[in-house]
DNA sequence: CTAGGGTTAG
């Protein structure tokens, strides 16, 4: 249980504040007044408050708490947090209302401590923090992965009744309980929700089943699911559907995906858009159904909804992985008729398809392409260009091309490395194993179990110096992706 | 002022 009695009343936010919790002190009611100044950037935010803090008589709170509200808008959270202590030293008499905004600052900063001590002065001044406040509170210590010290807060904040919890904090409770994948707690508290007249909504419930689904816990999420609709009555949103389609995707259920698709689109509050049948177009493609792929990418315009240039990267990566490059090609060359422009991530998808082929030449014709069209190869690109080249073994190539990589700025990450050891292992390239295993060692970059096992079977033929063993420990293969598929 | 979601490539 999430809610176990406790007798230990108000320690928590005392041992952590060293403050007194005052729940009865007066509430200040601010009134509301027009804007005084618009502002649209910090430096103009930042000159009317100097204005402000040298006017006689002093603005009035409501007036610095706007723009320090403006300014937070603007995800300026640091500025906001030095002018309200600014505001404090000029002796301006904040309010609920200015500490809530500055405990917000402080949360988006991943800095609940310092939004403890804003809650700590609210109590100091006679300030009573109202439920959105201690909602803040409450995210930014599970934003920051503190779920036992949010449960412990929440504890606090009922059995002392320090303000009302609603479907909000507990939300945002349930949210933190997935994080760490307690969903015993999780539900438990959905449950709870339910007794303690706090009934759970459709936000509360999704959040779950959105977890759920990331974890590939696709039937637990639709337990959740039917008993949101069926027992409770509550209809999943558009965000509920977002959740259980990629998830059903994942666990390859594209057939389940394509129902519920449907299902969402002839609801007409929801509204799937072109990231939604994207998804699913990736699914099919993926699991190659590729009719099926191009069936749904046909029936998008009668939703209004127009593939994109990812919709067809898809697509296009679906032929590819099929073998089938001139299909790809077809789709490929029809992306300007349908008036879209193809990315960095549309030529590495064909560059592969072409280097899985061993069509070297035509791969190389593409990688070309890319800088006559405006675009810049990036570490994919070299990455699969320099695989391509191994595996045409065209080593002095692939050497060149790594050398040229290096000098137009693009970093050669951990893939790029790895590649480029196996394709010198199987090309008995053994000169270069070493100052490879040398600059992986440098960087901390991992070495993948195909080519730990490369690298043991040629020192034990004796291809390999056994000295190459100290390096290769540290490159900790035992955490190591399988890259077995280069073998293919 | 506070809680949940979604796309492509090595």
């Amino acid at each position: 249980m999430v809610l176990r009695s406790n007798s230990a009343a108000y320690s928590f936010i005392r041992l952590q504040l060293g403050i007194r919790i005052s729940p009865f002190s007066a509430s200040f009611h601010s009134q509301s007044s027009p804007k005084p100044f618009i502002v649209t950037n910090l430096n103009d935010a930042l000159k009317v408050f100097d204005e402000m803090s040298q006017a006689h008589p002093l603005p009035s709170v409501v007036e610095f708490t706007q723009l320090l509200n403006d300014i937070t808008k603007m995800k300026h959270f640091s500025s906001s947090i030095r002018l309200f202590n600014r505001m404090c030293a000029l002796g301006v008499p904040v309010n609920e209302y200015t500490m809530s905004i500055v405990i917000n600052c402080c949360c988006h900063l991943h800095r609940s401590n310092d939004a403890f001590a804003v809650l700590g002065s609210c109590f100091k001044r006679d300030i009573v923090p109202n439920t959105a406040i201690f909602n803040t509170l409450l995210n930014g210590l599970v934003v920051e992965g503190r779920i036992r010290e949010a449960e412990r807060l929440l504890v606090k904040v009922i059995t002392n009744k320090l303000c009302e919890p609603n479907v909000v904090m507990y939300s945002t409770m349930i949210k933190g309980l997935c994080k760490t994948r307690d969903y015993v707690q999780a539900v438990g508290l959905l449950k709870l929700m339910d007794k303690s007249g706090c009934k759970p909504n459709v936000v509360a419930y999704s959040t779950v089943i959105d977890s759920m689904c990331k974890h590939k816990m696709i039937d637990d999420a639709f337990k959740i699911y039917k008993e949101m609709v069926f027992q409770k009555g509550i209809p999943p949103d558009a965000v509920t559907y977002n959740s259980l389609i990629p998830g059903l995707c994942k666990v390859g259920r594209s057939k389940e995906a394509s129902k519920m698709l449907k299902e969402m689109s002839d609801d007409q509050k929801m509204s799937p858009n072109v990231k939604t049948f994207t998804i699913l177009v990736d699914a099919l493609c993926k699991e190659g159904k590729l009719e099926e792929a191009e069936a749904v990418i046909k029936s998008m315009p009668e939703r209004d909804i127009l593939p994109n240039i990812v919709t067809y990267n898809s697509l296009i990566n679906g032929y590819c992985l099929q073998g089938e490059m001139s299909k790809a090609r077809t789709d490929f060359d029809s992306l300007a008729s349908r008036c879209l422009i193809p990315n960095v991530v549309t030529y590495n998808t064909l560059l592969k398809g072409y280097c899985n082929e061993s069509k070297i030449d035509e791969a190389m014709h593409i990688f070309n392409e890319i800088t006559e069209r405006g675009l810049e190869p990036d570490v994919v690109t070299y990455t699969t260009m320099l695989q391509g080249l191994f595996r045409g073994k065209r080593c002095e190539d692939a050497k060149e091309l790594f050398l040229i990589m290096k000098e137009t700025g693009c970093s050669p990450n951990d893939t790029t490395y790895n590649v480029l050891l196996h394709g010198c292992l199987k090309n008995q390239q053994y000169d270069d194993v070493k100052m490879l295993l040398v600059e992986m060692d440098e960087r901390g970059y991992l070495l993948w179990a195909s080519n730990l096992s490369l690298l043991q079977s040629r020192i034990a033929a004796k291809i390999l110096d056994e000295s190459l063993f100290e390096l290769i420990c540290k490159l900790e293969p035992e955490n190591s992706v399988n890259a077995s598929c280069l073998d293919t």
